[in-house]
Order: C-alpha cells, then structure tokens, then sequence
DNA sequence: CGTGCGTTTGAGTGAATTCAACGGCTGTGG
DNA sequence: CCACAGCCGTTGAATTCACTCAAACGCACG
C-alpha cells in the first residue's frame, strides 16, 4: 500500500514580491501580512512542501490548489489529517519540528515567509497572535469534528460527511471539484479506495450525488447527505 | 448503547481563593493566573461539568481526578476527543459554545474561572496569550496524534499508544491507575467495549501487561508496546 | 496503438461488532 | 450475616462491514 514514491520535489519561485514596505504601520489581519512579506512559490502535483521531522523554517498561506497534511507508517499506512484550501494558513507549530509532512494535492500556489521574520513581525503586534491563536483553535476544532468521523462511523457516514464538509470549505453550491484523488480521500476518512470508490457510486445509485467525471461530484439531495452523517445529537 | 443517564449534576463549591492580588503585577504564567483567579470546584463521578451547545462561560484548570471531552450521537455512539489530566487547561475555545460536552470522569476538582474576567486579564499581558496560544497548538498536536489511532490502526494498536499515552501523562513508571472505565476508554479508541477487553486480556496473555485489578495495569514490557503502536515511519 | 495511472467492480476473507450470558465486586436491606 | 440487586467487566458465538486480493475498465499521453 506504498503510494507515491515521492515525486521530485519540483518547486519554483515565481515572483518576488514587495518587502515590507517601508513604514511599520500596523497589518491588520494576519493574511494581509503575509501577502506582504510572501513570496510565492509553485508545487507540482504530489511534491513535498516539507517532510516530517524536518525543521519548521516557513509558514504557509494556501493561494490556489489544495495541500494535505500526512504522516505515513513503515508499513506504508498513510494518514491524512487535513486538507489545507485556498485561504488556509499552515506550517506553524510549538515545535520547531514539523510533525506532519505536508505536500501539494494538485499543482499548488502558496506564499511563504520565513518563520522567524513571520513570528518577529506578529510579536510586534498582539492583535496578530490573538488571531493566529484563533486561527489554532479553528483547526483544533476542525480535528475534533475529524476525530468523530474516524471514531465511530460508517463509510456512508464518512464521506457524506466529507462531500458536505468540503463542499462548504470551498464555497460550492453543490458541484465539487475535488482537488484529490480517491486514495487521499481513503486515507483522509480511514477507509481503503475501495470502500471510498463502492461507497460513492453506491450513493450516486440512491441518487444522492451524481458524478459525472471521477474528479467532480455534485450533491444532489444534501439534506439526506445531512442526515446521515449527521447522526448527532443536540 | 446509551450510557449513564446523566448523574445528578452534584457540583459544589468548595473555598474561595483570594481574587486578583491588589497589584496588577504580570503573571508568570496562565497556572499561576487561574490559581488566583479560580475557584476550587468539586465534581461527582460522571457529572457534568458543561454540555454540548451551552454558552461557554469559564475556563477550566484540572486539580484531580480526570475529565472527558465528548460528544453523543443521537443513536448513542459516543466519541471521546480527550481526556483532561491534572494541570490541564481546558474550555477555552473561540466560539463562545461548547461544541463537546465535558464530564468528570472520576471524582474530580477544578478550578473554575469566569471566561470574561480570564479574557480580559489575559489580553492585558500578552506573554499570557502566547502560552495560551501554545497550550492550544499543544492540544491540537495531540488531537493530531489521536488521529492516526482512529484511522488506521487496529484495536491491540489502539490499546497500546493509549496505555504508553496515559503512562506518560500521568507521569508513573509502569503502573497506571485508569481514572476512566472500560467504556470510556473504548469511545476515546472508537472501539466497542468488548473488544477493549479481549484486547486487554490478550496483552496480559502475551505478558506485555499485567492486569491486577481492572482499573490497574502494569506495562511489563514497554519496548514491544511501543514496537506495535510505534508503526510510524520517520 | 500501446503504456501507465487512477478508478471501478467482483469474490472471498477477516477483524471487530453485535447479541447474549456469565462472573465478580459493592452496597443495601432484611 | 446472608441475600439480592446493580454495575462493571469478561467471555463466547454468530454476524457484518470493510478489507484484501484480483481483474478489468477508462482515460490521457507519448
């Protein structure tokens, strides 16, 4: 169950973006920050942004394309802990080691500033750590929910869940273009491909999505998908 | 499978720590903040100290005993997200609901803080964000971890990272006393309870563990638990 | 037109679940 | 002191859902 066998790591800085311009003037979301102070950088299809254990130099904004966040086993079990979207922010954590290692899903822009720049420059300004500490509390939340699909679901339940969960990420009305393949869904819900592949034209079957190329899903009854997975209660 | 019926809220005060000290002198550190601010609170067995979708009101810091973060399906699955160890701070998130429900897994004493004068006190030192800021990377680093249990890991590989987890945060060497019972322990590994038994039974057989009493197990051999739960790659 | 990759589909297996019964401990009340 | 109920944990037997192994399909690309 080896994937990938590390496709070459083809990543190029694109332009060069204006440093911090000259006056110290507040930034008022850490988002304008970094498209100040970032450079943007392009990643190839399945090329690492950075691997686990390496050391934590850069932090990370998401421009386009989609960035998944995996620890992989010796065995070659892999698992997927998040997806990072367009607008995401990652590649910060208390350790100045990376975990997780992160790679780009599809041909991926992101900006990236050096963390030490990064962290110096949101010190100066509270308000910046108030909202990276939001912004942590956000993503912790988003595990939480994640643990509840990993722990006691179905496959159903699980990528219902996933297709409603993405479709809201990304802004769709109900036509998903998934930026992933089946396998980094399977490795996302904890299912194999195979369940993740059955399970999705067993749904087109109850004529609850349709898909009408293997990349693109369109939710056709969304309150069924709703009540499936969410089997939660008040 | 719809566990306790709720146990009386049994919730009682117990001294009133002296509130802020005259002096707004900096604190060190949001332990010591909490223990001037908090009150000593004391809970019963498995009631509840907040539930899900109520408004977030305070802060919370473990004294003793343990506390459980879960969430109930309204078919009566259950998932646990964390447990919550002496010192550890928790109820603090950016919604200002609860999004999980949190009981008191044993016998259990907090100290409780008002969210507002926390925030307030907080946002006035800012070395006091930065902890929290951490505290909450820390959690998510863990909810991270818990992940790759969930996904893809079988049941004698739950059950092991789960006995070196609670090995470590408790801090014993080799003889762990469960703060929590079988069925919490199988909603936390998304296991049935069942199978947290066998799995527990086979160890002992295999000599990995000794079970003197079900709420006390000794780790004979930590190296083969660590092998089988330690299938993580570099 | 073949090759390679991602996806789908089928058949058989297996690990964990469900259903069910039992054992042990604790506290209560006769 | 014993009897009993209630709870928690263990064990057994049967079932099931997702997994493994295997093959075929469709599409893109050289």
């Amino acid at each position: 169950m080896l994937h990938w066998q590390g496709a070459p790591a083809t990543a190029e800085v694109v332009p060069l973006r204006a440093k911090t311009k000259g006056t110290k003037a507040a930034h008022p979301s850490v988002s304008d920050m970094l498209s100040a102070m970032g450079v943007r950088m392009r990643y190839a299809r399945n090329s690492e942004i950075y691997g686990e254990d390496e050391p934590a130099e850069f932090v990370y904004k998401v421009l386009n394309g989609a960035v998944r966040l995996s620890k992989l086993m010796s065995d070659g079990r892999r698992q997927i802990s998040a997806f990072y979207l367009p607008g995401d922010v990652f590649g910060l954590e208390t350790d100045d080691t990376h975990l997780f290692s992160a790679e780009a899903v599809g041909d991926t822009e992101v900006l990236i500033v050096k963390r030490g720049a990064f962290l110096a420059e949101v010190t100066r300004h509270p308000e910046l750590v108030r909202q990276l500490w939001a912004q942590t509390m956000d993503h912790l939340r988003r595990a939480q929910h994640h643990m509840l699909l990993l722990g006691r679901k179905n496959a159903q339940e699980r990528i219902a869940a996933f297709l409603l969960e993405l479709a809201e990420r990304l802004g769709c009305n109900g036509k998903i273009r998934l930026p992933m393949s089946r396998q980094d869904i399977a490795d996302y819900l904890g299912l194999t491909i195979e369940t993740v592949s059955r399970t999705l034209t067993q749904l087109e079957r109850d004529g609850l999505i349709a898909i009408p190329v293997s990349r693109q899903i369109v939710l056709r009854d969304r309150t069924a998908l709703g009540i499936m997975h969410g089997s939660l209660a008040a």
